[in-house]
DNA sequence: TTGATTTGACCTAC
DNA sequence: GTAGGTCAAATCAA
């Protein structure tokens, strides 16, 4: 029964894995020739997919070879909540359907260090409405649980725990449970933060995500970014290596906070961010910054599967190609696919790829 | 008026 | 039995 549910993910892992490694040996054939250092990147992206793949195959008993076709949708697109839940008897109300889905449900955290001056983490690019605050054994601080705002409207289950840190107030636990199936991003008009609100938005006293929307964009993303330096700031608590069974980091490339992903109608692509750096810079790509270190994953869901989406390589795409200087938001789907990479900022994805990738 | 937050009660998992 | 998670009525804010 659950098991059914594990290998099919495990095929759609494998097959969503091919698939990108397909993508990047097309790649290869658009670097610019003259780049010694885009070779050796592909060179060393092709490696880590394969390694990749073998992870993923030797957990599966389907072998490589074996995987599913292309053509078979993700998992992302099909699975719905009893399929998460992996229980049999969701006959019941809704509220015992959601009950049993905790169990399963795909479930990872990280830490965010906010300023100063803050009374929230900063805004992850999603909309979300507080539905209630517990008090938490042992715990200093309430724990806050958020769902998306879209729930109703839109079926998505995703949620989110935020509770600050005993140790350290300005840092706070964000646990992420289940993935975004609503497109916020036709939805959710998240201001592009303005330059000069530096200073007069702090005055602002409102708890919701409006505020974290309007916190100065210099601390937001310092915030973001020092995710990528630090791993102390903001750390993405992920098992590195558990990144292959977490498919839902997506690949966004906010051109400020605003997130944009979820573009197409069946968008299983989800929150939690791995932020990069203003420039794509090398700093979030090297095996440092990414390193398992900074990152776990907490993965205890069942069903999930890992995907990369063509919305993800889209978006990639298309922020690559219109922005150059704004924060990136990348998926930890690619991130994964390039953790071993340095990514070399003279390592240009030539047009002809973008429109491929487009198709 | 509408949408978001607060908070006590209820339900479920452990 | 307890703690965590969710619901929903009351309240607040724009």
């Amino acid at each position: 029964m659950e098991s059914s549910s594990v290998d099919w993910d495990q095929i759609s892992l494998i097959n969503e894995i091919s698939q990108v490694r397909e993508l990047v040996r097309e790649l290869r054939n658009h670097v610019n020739p003259t780049s010694l250092n885009g070779e050796v990147l592909i060179e060393k992206t092709l490696s880590s997919l394969e390694r990749a793949l073998s992870m993923a195959s030797t957990t599966s008993r389907f072998g490589v070879g074996e995987m599913a076709h292309p053509g078979v949708p993700s998992m992302g697109m099909l699975e719905s909540p009893h399929s998460l839940s992996g229980s049999p008897h969701s006959d019941d109300n809704e509220r015992g359907d959601e009950s049993k889905k905790r169990k399963g449900m795909l479930k990872w955290s990280e830490q965010v260090n906010v300023g100063p001056g803050l009374d929230g983490p900063v805004d992850d690019g999603r909309s979300w409405r507080k539905y209630g605050q517990k008090d938490i054994l042992g715990a200093k601080y309430p724990r806050g649980y958020y769902r998306c705002t879209y729930r109703s409207v839109q079926g998505c289950l995703a949620t989110k725990q935020v509770q600050r840190s005993d140790e350290n107030p300005l840092i706070f636990d964000i646990t992420y449970r289940g993935r975004h199936t609503c497109m916020q991003s036709s939805h959710n008009p998240i201001p592009t933060t303005p330059q000069t609100s530096q200073n007069g938005e702090e005055d602002h006293k409102h708890k919701d995500q409006l505020e974290q929307y309007l916190k100065p964009r210099s601390e937001s993303q310092e915030i973001l970014l020092n995710f990528s330096s630090s791993g102390l700031e903001s750390t993405k608590s992920e098992n590195f290596d558990n990144v292959l069974q977490d498919p839902t980091y997506s690949f966004t490339f906010p051109s400020s906070s605003t997130e944009i992903h979820g573009l197409n109608g069946s968008s299983t692509l989800d929150d939690p961010y791995v932020v990069a750096t203003n420039n794509f810079s090398p700093t979030f790509m090297s095996p440092t910054s990414a390193s398992p270190s900074h990152m776990h994953n907490n993965n205890d869901g069942v069903g999930e599967n890992f995907e990369i989406h063509e919305s993800d390589l889209d978006e990639i795409v298309r922020v690559a190609t219109s922005s150059s200087s704004n924060s990136l938001v990348v998926d930890r789907n690619f991130a994964f696919a390039f953790d071993e990479l340095e990514m070399d900022p003279g390592f240009l994805f030539g047009n002809d790829w973008v429109s491929k990738l487009r198709k």
